[in-house]
DNA sequence: ATGAAAGCGCTAACAC
DNA sequence: GTGTTAGCGCTTTCAT
């Protein structure tokens, strides 16, 4: 049981102050490259990690990325905090999850713990991306932010998205070219960003195809199974009902392939079905969902990126973003019409 | 834009040494109670917070806890972080994430890793928690650390669990108390130990309440929708089926599902099914999943409380354990045979 | 019951 | 290119 080896035994062995070994250590300029190898030689010899408590404590660097989640899907936040920890591991930086539980917590949890904890920088995930309180503290206690996928207040901060418009307008133009014509919508929540830009690309598909647009073919939901299901009923619960429906995400497209169950309508010889987000439970069931996959993983390592190259501090007039690209996942609950 | 304020600050303005507010943020002993609430009334006032850094590098403590996960379910892992993160707060501790990639990184990054952060604690989730090398490493860097549902070496370390064989009991009695008498079972992952307790559990019910053992009646599952899907169509598509069958997981239980679902057999009606974890699939399927709903975050809550009662460095011949229950959830996916 | 002094292991600012 | 000297903000140890 050996004693904690530090800068001092390394500047020892190495026969170097210990500024040599932090230059080493810092990958800074200015050591000659055979001090720099013999350094380094020692360092893997003694097996030498730097503390991170002195290095943040004597330096302005804490080494700690925040993630806070509010509610989004268990799956959405594993893949955030998946690709955000493949990018911290690369510069040696660790990820602290944080939950934010209401709004009630903001001030007596959050800011207690950015100034305890002094994280170089946070990664905002939806909704909390949107809370204003949430925006503020952050400001105010000057920790950089970037957002994934914010709804609104697009020029406020750093953010990393996905162009929502384009993957349902290609979703759209999927089952046009299998031939349907008469294309049910079900919409998302009328407070999430992603609701509309989604509905655009619908209609603007629909339109650049000459489909007839009609309003009762859309329906109105919030994101949820049940809502999904109910809509679902107005729209295959009558004579002339369409032979395909999208629903703009994942949730609602199992409430759609439940109602097509109970009327006995088999996916997709009578009806196809497409969703968005590409959840676990899109290959849960049978037929499998063919929906859009959000690089959330990706999106995740482009805002832990900003913060890392500390770019989520700007300067100018707009704040720096990065638009990632969906893809689409064609499953078995699509086919001809 | 004011200076950090610091326990100097504190000190000078309630006119003590520095010591003094020491003991009162940690709560020591030996302060009278009128200094205390004059200290404590700064620290409001100044809305004091120490520096985690300078704490865990000048003592012994890191204030951080380590969450080690390879590859469970996304809800599985946040239910674990939300469970540990709810207890670590209450004494102001943080959870740092780390998902382990494969067997290769353990000492390339876990133990690094480890030297670098020096966190008080590590919680692992299966199946990391049956590594050998990841629990070799932890004992050889002393870093406590508690198990959750751990399959072997049981004596090995803390660890926190459920009665895995009992549930199933439970479950197998709800649906011969329905009025079924023949009922299938889906087994799990042969090298998963919950998988064996599951079984007998199922078997103990059958054989207490007088239904005859039939060897073709228990089919082998590893786990995944598909090896469900398959082990379903074995037991239903011939003449004599079961009424009844028991996925030991709520994925099989989905494979199930969708055979019954491809055979127009309906659910409950024709064919009761039920599974085991209260994934949140079983809520989006229809009809809903019965099943067994694990205290997930519970047992994340009590392995965090083990290391932060400092229970997890045990002395004697067992080491600390904790058994929690579970809670059969009776949906619409079982009914009268 | 309280305080003074000595670090914890590192980075920063400046010397050489 | 490299070393010296101060801290960073706390806890620890030992006085009082």
């Amino acid at each position: 049981m050996s004693r904690k080896i530090t800068i001092h035994d390394v500047a020892d062995h190495a026969g170097v102050s210990i500024k040599t070994v932090s230059r080493v250590m810092n990958r800074e300029p200015n050591v000659k490259s055979d001090t720099r190898d013999r350094v380094q030689a020692v360092v893997a010899a003694l097996n030498y990690r730097p503390n991170i408590s002195a290095r943040s404590l004597a330096g302005s660097r804490a080494y700690l990325i925040g993630v806070f989640f509010d509610n989004p899907s268990p799956a959405y936040v594993t893949d955030v905090q998946l690709g955000a920890i493949a990018r911290c591991r690369e510069e040696g930086f660790h990820l602290i999850v944080e939950p934010i539980d209401s709004a009630a917590e903001i001030e007596g949890q959050l800011a207690p713990m950015l100034t305890t904890l002094r994280m170089d920088g946070v990664i905002l995930t939806p909704p909390v991306c949107d809370h204003p309180d949430v925006l503020a503290l952050l400001e105010r206690e000057d920790v950089p932010y970037v957002r994934i996928s914010p709804d609104r207040d697009l020029g406020r901060s750093a953010y990393v998205g996905m162009d929502d418009r384009r993957a349902a307008y290609e979703m759209t133009a999927h089952l046009i070219g299998l031939g349907h014509r008469d294309i049910g919508f079900i919409l998302g929540h009328p407070d999430h960003g992603a609701t509309h830009l989604r509905h655009e690309g619908y209609a603007a598909a629909m339109a650049d195809h000459g489909c007839a647009p009609r309003a009762d073919r859309v329906e109105q939901g919030y994101f949820s199974f049940r809502s999904g299901f109910e809509a679902a009923e107005r729209l295959l619960t009558r004579d002339d009902r369409p032979t395909a429906v999208f629903a703009s995400n994942d949730d609602m497209a199992l409430g759609v392939m439940a109602v097509a169950n109970r009327l006995r309508l088999n996916v997709p010889e009578q009806l196809s079905v497409a969703g968005f987000d590409d959840t676990p439970g899109a290959k849960v069931v049978w037929p499998q969902l063919t929906t859009v996959r959000q690089p959330i993983a990706a999106m995740a390592a482009a805002a832990a990126d900003l913060l890392l190259r500390g770019e989520a501090r700007w300067e100018g007039e707009t704040p720096p973003s990065r638009l990632l690209d969906f893809e689409l996942i064609v499953r078995e609950s699509t086919g001809s019409a």
